[in-house]
DNA sequence: AGCACGCCGACT
DNA sequence: GTCGGCGTGCTC
C-alpha cells in the first residue's frame, strides 16, 4: 500500500514555494553565492502578526546589490505600520508581482545567509500544516545572532578538506539493510538493539583520525565509554551517508541521549564532522555549531558533517542532506512548546519528502505516530537479526517475606536476584518520583497535606528536611490540617531518596546510587552497586546491569493520559536496555497486556493494538485533532468555517465547547489526514481574520493587560484526551 | 503591533 | 465651523 504524501503525511503541498526558491539538494554554497543583481528581494517579516506572515517585495538599492544575498537578514520599512522590522530574504527576483509602488531594504543586519532555502521551504511548509506562521519556525530553525562569533567565522579561513570518513558495517541488522536504506533515501522504523555497547570515543582528531572502535591504537588515546546499541547504529548510519558525501542530522531528546550519541560518532569518526547544535549551548556555542553547518551547504561533497542535537535540529542548515534519524521520538521532548508546536517527527517526515533524503525512527519502543506510517505504508519496518530479546520477568506484586523487601515493595524473586546479581555488578532499580516522600498527609484524619499559601502538594525532598510545597516552594513548618486541625504528618508514596534509604539497609556495605532530575549521572562502572534512578534519567552501566528492577509501575500506570500505556512501555524498555545480555529485568506490580508486551518485546504488536484502540474511538493519531481556543464567538466561527467541507463528505467532527476560562472555550476538532491541508488552512484564514478583529475583544473584555490572541489554534495535542 | 484613515459629539 | 473619539484596515 502506498499513500499520496502529499495527503497522508504532511497535508500541505509546496509546489508553488518551491518553484520559486533552488531545486531541494542544489548547491547553495554560504559564502560563494554570488552577490545578487536581482532588483527585487521577496522577505520574510519577523513579526508575530499573522497577517504578515507572507513575503514582502522590496527594491534593492544600488548600494546593497553586492550585499545581498539568498538567507540574510535585512531591515525593512513596514511604513503603514511606521516602523522597521527584521527580516530574511527569501527570494530575489527582477520583477515581482507587487503592482504597488516599493519600499527600499533598509539595511542588512548581517552578510551571513542564515536561512538556508531549504529551511525557508520547510518552514513555509510546516507552519501550513500547523496553521501558523514561517516566521515562527524560522525564529526555533535560527539561533540569534552573536556578532563577535559571526565576525570570527567570516574571517576564518575554510580551505582544507575535511578528513575522510569511513563508515562501518551496521552490525545486528540483516546485512546491508539499513545502508541500503539510507543510500537510496528510504524511511524506516528500526527496532534498536536492547543491549549496550563499549565504545572508544577519540580524543580531538590528529592527523590520523581514522581508527575503528576497537582498535588497539584507540583504546590507548581514548576514552573507553558504554553507550546503548541504538547509538552505534545511528552513528554508523551517519557515517555511510558522510562517506557518500552527504549530511546527517541526528535528533535526540535529551542530553544524556546525545552524551552516548556523541561517544558513539566520536569513536569512528573525525571530530571536524561531527558538529553539535542544541538548546544546552550558550547562545556563541549554538551560534558558532550553527554557522558550521552552513560550511557543509556546498557542493563540495567532502564538507558533509554531521549535526547532532535536540528537536530543534531538524531544521539545521543542511543543502546535501542525505539522512535524518530520531531516537525515541515518543519522548515528549521532541514536541516543540513554541507555536506552532510542530514536532521533531512532523518537521523530519515533511524535509524527508522535500529533500529526499532518508528518514530514521530508531527506537526500542514504537509510538503510535510511526506505527500509523507503518501501517499506511509510508515508513517500513526493521528489527534486527538475529533477534535481540531481553530477559523481562514480570511479577505481580505480592507480599515478601523478607521484612526489608517488603518494606522496599519488592518481591521476593526479584528481592534474591537484585542479591545475588550485587555479587557481581551493578544493578538498576527504577522508581517513578523523586525526592524522599512524594506527597504527605495528616496522620490524624489521612487528608492530603496542602499548602498553607497556594494549595499546592507538600513533599519531603530527603529524610530530615523540612516538608515543602512542591507548587510554591513555601516551607511548611506551621502545617496544620485544613481539616481537622492535625499538626502531624505521615508519608505518602515513596521517592527515590527513601528508596534508596530502604534499600541501602536492606545491603549494607554496598555503594548505592541515586540519579534523578537533580543529580544527573550519566555513566557508572562495573562495580557492585545500587543505582536508583527515576525513570529517564537511568546512568548506563558499564558492560549492563546485572539486574534491573522496575518499581512503581502500578503508579506510572495509573497517570491520566492518553498516552500511559505507550510512555509507560517506553520507560520501561529504555531502562530494560541497559541490562546486561541473559541479565533478567522485573517488572513490578504490573500484569497484562504492557507486561507481556514489555516481556515479549514485540513492540510493533503492541503499538498496533494500541493504534487499533484509538481508531475505535477516533483518538489521536489514528486521526488528527485541531484545538482550538478563544473568545465564543471567534471559535464558533473558526470551527463552523473549517467543518463545512468544500466537498459533500463531511470529514470532520467537533467535541465541545467547554469552557476554558471568562468568556473563553475550547473546541476540538477531529478529521481525517486527508483534510489536514485544507482545514488547516481555514482556521489559519480564520485567525488572520480575527486577529484584525482582536480589539474588540480585547476592549469587550475589559484591561486584562495581557493581549491575548481571540482565536489560537493547536494541531495534534494529545493533552486533551484523558482515558 | 503600530499607525492612518474615516465618520460622529462638544468646543474656540 | 473643526478637534478628536477609537472602529477598521493595512503594512511590499
Amino acid at each position: 500500500m502506498t499513500a499520496a504524501p502529499g495527503e497522508t503525511i504532511a497535508g500541505t503541498t509546496a509546489e508553488t514555494l518551491a518553484a520559486a526558491v533552488p531545486a531541494s539538494n542544489e548547491a547553495v554554497p554560504a559564502l560563494a553565492a554570488a552577490p545578487t543583481s536581482a532588483a527585487i528581494a521577496r522577505v520574510m517579516v519577523d513579526s508575530p502578526v499573522p497577517q504578515l506572515d507572507r513575503l514582502f517585495d522590496y527594491r534593492v538599492p544600488e548600494e546593497l546589490r553586492g550585499d545581498i544575498r539568498l538567507g540574510v537578514r535585512v531591515r525593512v520599512p513596514l511604513r503603514s505600520a511606521g516602523r522597521v522590522a527584521d527580516g530574511y530574504v527569501v527570494e530575489l527576483v527582477d520583477q515581482g508581482d507587487y503592482t504597488g509602488v516599493l519600499s527600499d531594504v533598509e539595511g542588512l543586519v548581517s552578510a551571513v545567509p542564515v536561512l538556508a532555502p531549504e529551511v525557508a521551504i520547510l518552514a513555509r511548509r510546516a507552519a501550513d500544516r500547523a496553521a501558523g506562521s514561517a516566521i515562527d519556525v524560522v525564529r526555533v530553525a535560527v539561533p540569534g545572532r552573536q556578532a563577535r562569533v559571526e565576525k570570527a567565522w567570516l574571517a576564518a579561513d575554510r580551505p582544507s578538506p575535511l578528513p575522510r570518513v569511513t563508515a562501518p558495517t551496521i552490525s545486528g541488522y540483516a546485512a546491508g539493510r539499513i545502508e541500503s536504506a539510507v543510500a537510496e533515501g528510504a524511511r524506516l522504523a528500526v527496532d534498536a538493539i536492547p543491549t549496550v555497547t563499549r565504545v572508544v570515543a577519540l580524543p580531538k582528531a590528529g592527523p590520523s583520525a581514522q581508527a575503528g572502535p576497537d582498535t588497539e591504537l584507540g583504546t590507548e588515546l581514548g576514552r573507553e565509554v558504554w553507550v546503548g546499541h541504538w547509538a552505534v547504529t545511528m552513528a554508523a548510519a551517519a557515517a555511510g551517508c558522510l562517506a557518500a558525501g552527504k549530511s546527517a542530522i541526528l535528533a535526540v531528546p535529551d542530553y544524556r541521549d546525545q552524551e552516548q550519541l556523541t561517544s558513539a560518532l566520536e569513536a569512528i569518526l573525525p571530530a571536524e564532522r561531527i558538529v553539535r547544535l542544541d538548546a544546552r549551548q550558550s547562545n556563541p556555542d549554538r551560534y558558532r555549531a550553527f554557522l558550521r553547518c552552513l560550511d557543509s551547504g556546498g557542493d563540495q561533497s567532502s564538507d558533509a558533517l554531521v549535526i547532532v542535537g535536540n528537536r530543534s535540529v531538524v531544521y539545521a542548515p543542511a543543502a546535501n542532506l542525505g539522512l535524518i534519524a530520531i531516537w525515541d521520538d515518543g519522548d515528549p521532548l521532541h514536541s516543540e512548546p513554541l507555536a506552532p508546536y510542530v514536532h521533531t517527527r512532523d518537521a523530519a517526515l515533511l524535509r524527508q519528502e522535500q529533500q529526499g533524503c532518508a528518514l530514521l525512527f530508531v527506537g526500542h519502543s514504537r509510538s503510535t505516530e510511526v506505527e500509523r506510517l507503518v501501517e499506511v505504508g509510508w515508513v517500513a519496518s526493521v528489527s534486527p537479526a538475529p533477534l535481540v530479546l531481553p530477559k523481562v520477568i514480570p511479577t505481580v506484586q505480592q507480599s515478601s517475606t523478607d521484612r526489608l523487601a517488603a518494606q522496599a515493595r519488592i518481591p521476593s524473586s526479584a528481592w534474591s536476584a537484585a542479591r545475588t546479581a550485587l555479587e557481581s555488578g551493578p544493578v538498576l532499580v527504577q522508581v517513578a518520583r523523586p525526592g524522599y516522600a512524594p506527597r504527605l498527609a495528616c496522620v490524624d484524619c489521612g487528608q492530603s497535606a496542602r499548602c498553607l499559601r497556594c494549595e499546592g502538594p507538600l513533599a519531603q525532598k530527603s529524610a530530615r528536611s523540612i516538608p515543602a510545597c512542591a507548587w510554591c516552594g513555601a516551607l511548611a513548618a506551621d502545617w496544620r490540617c485544613e481539616n481537622c486541625e492535625g499538626t502531624r504528618l505521615r508519608f505518602v508514596g515513596t521517592g527515590a531518596t527513601r528508596t534508596a534509604e530502604d534499600l541501602g539497609r536492606a545491603f549494607p556495605g554496598v555503594r548505592v546510587i541515586i540519579a534523578d532530575g537533580e543529580r544527573h549521572i550519566m555513566s557508572i562502572g562495573p562495580e557492585p552497586a545500587l543505582v536508583i534512578a527515576t525513570r529517564g534519567a537511568e546512568p548506563v552501566a558499564a558492560g549492563g546491569y546485572r539486574a534491573i528492577l522496575l518499581l512503581d509501575g502500578e503508579r506510572m500506570v495509573a497517570r491520566e493520559s492518553l498516552r500511559v500505556a505507550e510512555d509507560c512501555l517506553r520507560w520501561w524498555s529504555n531502562a530494560t536496555a541497559l541490562a546486561a545480555r541473559g541479565a533478567p529485568t522485573y517488572l513490578v506490580g504490573v500484569g497484562g497486556a504492557l507486561a507481556s508486551a514489555l516481556s515479549t518485546w514485540r513492540h510493533a504488536d503492541f503499538a498496533r493494538a494500541e493504534l487499533a484502540d484509538r481508531r475505535r474511538l477516533r483518538f489521536p493519531p489514528a486521526i488528527r485533532v485541531a484545538t482550538v481556543t478563544g473568545t465564543l464567538e471567534a471559535v464558533a466561527t473558526a470551527v463552523a468555517a473549517a467543518t463545512i467541507p468544500a466537498g459533500s463528505i463531511p470529514v470532520a467532527d467537533i467535541l465541545g465547547p467547554v469552557d476554558t476560562g471568562p468568556g473563553t472555550v475550547r473546541t476540538i476538532v477531529r478529521f481525517d489526514y486527508s483534510a489536514g491541508a485544507e482545514i488547516a488552512s481555514t482556521l489559519r484564514a480564520e485567525i488572520i481574520r480575527s486577529s484584525t478583529n482582536r480589539r474588540r475583544a480585547i476592549a469587550a473584555k475589559g484591561a486584562g493587560g495581557a493581549a491575548t490572541p481571540n482565536l489560537r489554534v493547536r494541531f495534534d495535542d494529545t493533552e486533551p484526551f484523558l482515558e
